[in-house]
RNA sequence: UCCUCGGUAGCUCAGUUGGUUAGAGCACCUGACUGUUAAUCAGGGGGUCGCUGGUUCAAGCCCAGCCCGGGGAGCCA
């Protein structure tokens, strides 16, 4: 039976005197008669009491971190120091004992102890029941409902964008295949190819790299959309930063420029800090301790000048810095590391892309806060950002985060027909396939905007984690797709 | 994919210029203790030193190739 009570509620009660049950997992065992039991609800622990001069020494045996027990008792108010209640155990049963004789089987890999986050990443099935993952977690089920709260309340409609997809010219790097056909014998066409016209969807499919092109036909009707879902890159991508499945919010707003673009993305991550501050303050309070203990492995100066509470609370009330790519530019140039030769990669000059190292300095050395990078040259942006008057440059937007780098990218849309088609052939994207796309800037095509958030991205900062393989819970990566 | 650092007990790590039987803390087992907070104390078991090959009288240590992991870069969210 499902205990009445969570763990997480029975902290702040005060109903002393009353029996309670509770299931959950056993931390740890102290003294043959603590039972640090959690069950997930809160990063807190109920400590449960236990008579060993009454109960079964066997029983007492199986009770070892890792275990599953149920346990009836009677709430008191804690005799010892560091909790407030306690239980007084009048009934214990082990629901699931973790075996921790090597001889009879296997030891429970988990100990009372700091584990290093590339061991736990190994034990991805197992990771959910350390402090720092329940934090994790419960964080990423908060964000996700800020999200869509946040939308909802701005009156966005929520788009289911598929998740196979029969274009492949999204624009966002390599894609997974997706095919039923027989790899070693796949049927041919006369020229000796590969017949996907016998396949399961009659063409060639993929899994989706970017939900933005649907959810801009649905904001043709819609107004204000966004989409909320996974997506999938086949590059072979090795970083802190980067997974093969991740999570993105891509709203698009019918009527917008990129200044409301800009303030919408800004008001939208400032949401969620505020909403994790407000919701999350026990879990937050714990990964905050344990960046700093980390911190003091460090050195110097890699050490965070702020604190993870610090920087939410910094960053969820600056305005965030606005600057063009050209105003960029000139920064660098200007720079201290510029003139010193500091940088690996010398600033080129006007036209260049931007390297980590270039808009690290910009968001952690020269402005210390968010920035948002507006109007990039056309060459090194996508084909369905709009034009500007220069005709040199494009109305895309980025914003950068410390320690992150870019979060949101984003865009005002090019809804002029011309203007798009001219794009497409300068960029070799083929029409063709791209019709119905095309159709939404031949009917009614109206001004638009929109951008794509990095869920992970998000949660590294939120979190204070350093890597996205640890805020989702079974990462996809190059040579990696355990559990 | 490139650069770089690493892989030694279940975990975290030490292991000197190549040299006898490879160590510590935690975990585990046995016992003691019992209002603890990653409980404490005593004792015990536990190793294909990532894999393959090479150099050498002798390799955890040197060399080559491969596998895996971290950090950085590129691609981007």
């Amino acid at each position: 039976m499902l205990p009445e009570k969570t763990i997480k509620t029975l902290l702040q009660d005060t109903a002393f005197g009353t029996r309670v049950h509770i299931k959950g997992w056993v931390r740890t065992f102290r003294s043959n008669r603590f039972i640090s039991i959690s069950d997930g609800s809160s990063i807190h622990q109920l400590q449960c009491v236990v008579d060993y001069e009454q109960t079964d020494e066997a029983l007492l045996k199986r009770i070892t971190t890792g275990s599953c027990v149920s346990v009836d008792g009677i709430l008191t108010e804690s005799l010892g120091k560091g909790q407030r209640v306690e239980v007084q155990v009048e009934r214990i049963e082990i629901l699931g004992d973790a075996e921790a004789d090597p001889e009879k089987g296997e030891v429970y890999p988990l100990q009372p102890k700091a584990h290093s986050l590339e061991f736990l990443r190994e034990k991805a099935h197992l990771r959910f029941r350390t402090h720092t993952f329940g934090s994790v977690f419960r964080i990423r089920h908060a964000m996700t409902y800020a999200m869509h709260k946040f939308f909802h309340d701005r009156g966005f409609f929520n788009i289911h964008t598929p998740i196979i997809t029969g274009s492949d010219c999204e624009g966002a790097g390599e894609m997974f295949r997706v095919t039923t056909l027989d790899p070693l014998r796949p049927p041919l066409t006369p020229l000796g190819e590969v017949d996907y016209t016998e396949d399961f969807f009659g063409k060639q499919t993929h899994l989706t790299v970017s939900g933005q092109l649907e959810a801009e036909l649905a904001a043709m009707s819609l107004s204000k959309v966004y989409t909320f879902g996974p997506t999938f890159r086949a590059e072979n991508s090795n970083t802190a930063r980067h997974l093969a499945e991740f999570w993105m919010i891509e709203p698009e707003v019918a009527f917008a420029d990129l200044h409301d673009n800009m303030d919408l993305a800004e008001a939208n991550l400032q949401y969620l800090i505020q909403y994790a501050l407000e919701h999350c303050a026990d879990d937050l309070q714990f990964l905050n301790q344990r960046a700093i203990d980390e911190e003091k492995n460090k050195k110097k100066e890699e050490r965070n000048e702020m604190t993870l509470l610090d920087r939410l609370q910094f960053v969820s009330e600056q305005k965030f810095e606005r600057i063009s790519y050209t105003e960029a530019i000139e920064i660098l140039q200007k720079s201290k590391p510029h003139k010193e030769k500091k940088f690996q990669y010398p600033i080129e000059g006007w036209g260049a892309d931007l390297q980590s190292e270039h808009e690290r300095y910009l968001v952690e050395k020269h402005f210390k806060k968010p920035v948002i990078l507006t109007d990039y040259p056309k060459e090194i942006k996508a084909f369905y950002m709009r034009m500007n008057d220069d005709g040199k440059t494009v109305r895309a937007m980025d914003i950068l985060f410390p320690g992150i780098g870019e979060i949101v990218g984003g865009s005002q849309r090019e809804e002029r027909l011309s203007h798009l088609l001219q794009r497409m052939r300068d960029m070799q994207i083929p029409e063709k396939e791209m019709w119905w796309y095309l159709d939404t800037r031949k009917f009614g095509t109206a001004p638009h905007a929109g951008y794509g958030m990095g869920f992970e991205r998000l949660l590294l900062f939120v979190t204070g984690m350093t890597n996205v393989r640890d805020v989702i819970p079974f990462p996809r990566t190059p040579k990696n797709a355990e559990f």
